[in-house]
DNA sequence: CCGTTGTTCCACCCGTGGGTCCAGGTGCGG
DNA sequence: CCGCACCTGGACCCACGGGTGGAACAACGG
């Protein structure tokens, strides 16, 4: 791994400075957050836009590396904005910076497209090194942000694949899967090639065995399962 | 990327140097990566490590900000190393450096408490940034490890969410989740304080306007949309 | 003021589900 | 060769689930 090769193309290898653009409805915010990233030698804070529109509008005027945006903007928020940017510029980078950092907003954004995703108390070193990785291909997350999203993550992943005894038969299992995608006995019958009452036999083994009461039961079961 | 133009922090506020350990089994590897990580003034390599075991030597033996860890190393490997740092020592960051972009070493190493994730053909400066971000408590991901982690954030959080029409009453929704948890309409009718004649009721408008067949198909309905 | 919607309840019917007991056929390993 | 595990099937019973129709009441809004 040498310091020189880079499989990102776009990027140049002379100290180029980064297009940059401040997307924040509110001014007070707006105006002062450019004025400190343009005091990097390498930034360059081309356009300063008030809504999901204007930050469009800037993309489409000119050459755009990354664009700081707020996510509660009038008219187009910067959900929107974030979506049809990685759209139509998919060179473009979305750091998202904003107060919220809710799971829905977290995922919507990242999910629209954003390569990084920073809370307001992120300082000016934190907003300018997370520009730099974007515009570099990489993604700045705030601590919080990725716990946010890990969680999410484990509580639907890591938990599931578990449950089922051991001393289950294969044909048994098959009937379980079939049990868990709805199918009445009679369908589940025709689908293996057996009669209704073969059926019957391997469901009450197959409850014993399990300790499932119920149907419904089951069902929770076959997809806890994975089947 | 020039190494002349060293554009970072280390002019306003934090002039402390990071305490960095490299941790690599393949001595090929490690030494280079050190060394030229040992070109950043602001980055000091207090220790090489060529497994687990060593990292959390290094550790205990003095203060370290930020490992820079492989995953694959013989006795301790990087995971179960990032785990135990993380627990023992919460103040380390520890960024995964590995060939291996898998969603299982992705999500086992994020799990564990990596504050940032790199392939193997990261440059130079986008290892430096990943270390200065993780020691400022950010995250840093490559591009494909983030699309990786929210790919599978999505198919597993996102995509259930759904279904379900919009003329379907509180109360029907209220049957529908118990439904969803495997119980039976008297139990249904207990909890909830009204008789199993009226959970029939609400059973049959709910199944009729879901377009509902079975029971077992409104569990699946029920854990599709999340109840 | 009256229609609509949501919630509550009843009665009736019958199909399916779930439990039990039993039994024949096959293939494997002691 | 004989058990054993598994898959297969049939018979019976009855509780629960699901469908239909009807009805009463409160709350809300045109």
């Amino acid at each position: 791994m040498s310091d020189t090769t880079r499989h990102d193309a776009r990027s140049a290898d002379v100290p180029r400075r980064l297009r940059v653009v401040v997307a924040d409805d509110q001014a007070a915010v707006r105006e002062p957050l450019a004025a400190v990233l343009a005091l990097s030698e390498d930034i360059d804070v081309v356009a300063a836009a008030a809504d999901g529109d204007e930050v469009l509008a800037a993309a489409a005027a000119g050459p755009v590396d990354v664009v700081l945006m707020d996510l509660r903007m009038p008219r187009t928020d910067g959900i929107e904005a974030t979506r049809r940017l990685t759209e139509e510029h998919p060179g473009v980078a979305v750091v998202v910076l904003t107060t919220f950092a809710d799971d829905d907003s977290i995922l919507a954004a990242l999910s629209a497209g954003a390569r990084g995703y920073l809370t307001k108390n992120a300082g000016r070193q934190d907003i300018v090194r997370a520009i730099r990785a974007a515009a570099a291909g990489q993604s700045v997350l705030d601590r919080e942000v990725q716990d946010r999203l890990l969680a999410t993550v484990r509580t639907r992943t890591t938990a599931p694949r578990q449950s089922l005894p051991e001393d289950i038969t294969p044909r048994e299992r098959e009937v379980l899967a079939l049990i868990g995608q709805g199918l009445p006995n009679r369908a589940i019958a025709e689908k293996l090639f057996i009669s209704e009452a073969t059926v019957k036999t391997h469901i009450n083994n197959l409850f014993a065995k399990a300790g499932i009461r119920d149907r419904a039961d089951a069902v929770r079961r076959a997809l806890a399962a994975g089947l």
